[in-house]
DNA sequence: CGGCCGATCCACT
DNA sequence: GTGGATCGGCCGA
């Protein structure tokens, strides 16, 4: 199936990116191991004007000037010093939009997955969390900034068919820092 | 330089 | 339902 291309990614309304990307193939090839999965739950992160981005008033670190890239790379950073989420990079460069996976229904490589989770069996190929979701496939903090249009870690599409029906749209999960923008709809849950 | 805290997960009750 | 694990980033002094 064809990879995504850069004008995927420099698309400029965030929200409903991250809703466009369910469904999508999220392929990994890391260490020599192949992984695929279908995206199932997105969230979106609307920049500068959004308080529960990292980059909220227009804030520059060393961790953050990865969103203001150009869009089309990974962003990934280490949270509650365990986990590695894994974010897209969209928009043009110098608007910091990022998509958030927090869910997967697993294709292929589940024995890889199976050691990288250190776990004799996986419960369910779905609903993996976002933390598990970069263990599993492989991806590490240190992966942030690489482009996905190469072929460690990529997007592909599918012949899924989404109808509106499909998707569910909540609140965004673990943000209550965010004030009253911990209450936007920028969630979106695929139901198979 | 010190201290706080997080876009989470899992084991245990 | 609850709390512990665990550490880099960020901010204020």
């Amino acid at each position: 199936m064809e990879k995504l291309g850069l004008d995927f990614y420099l698309q400029q309304d965030v929200v409903a990116l991250a809703k466009d990307t369910l469904g999508k193939r999220l392929c990994t090839n890391i260490n020599n191991q192949f992984c695929s999965a279908i995206i199932t739950e997105t969230e979106a992160y609307a920049g500068e004007r959004d308080k529960a981005s990292h980059a909220y008033r227009g804030r520059r670190t060393a961790r953050t000037e990865i969103l203001y890239r150009q869009g089309g790379i990974a962003y990934v950073y280490l949270c509650y010093g365990m986990h590695s989420l894994f974010n897209i990079v969209t928009n043009i460069e110098n608007i910091p939009h990022a998509i958030l996976i927090r869910a997967i229904k697993i294709e292929k490589g589940i024995e890889t997955m199976l050691q990288r989770s250190g776990k004799p069996q996986l419960k369910r190929l779905d609903s993996i969390g976002p933390g598990k979701v970069s263990k599993l496939l492989g991806i590490h903090h240190s992966h942030s900034g690489i482009s996905l249009l190469e072929n460690e870690i990529w997007l592909e599409n599918t012949d899924i068919l989404i109808k509106d029906k499909d998707i569910r749209t909540e609140k965004r999960v673990g943000i209550d820092y965010a004030e009253e923008d911990a209450d936007l709809p920028y969630r979106f849950v695929l139901d198979f």
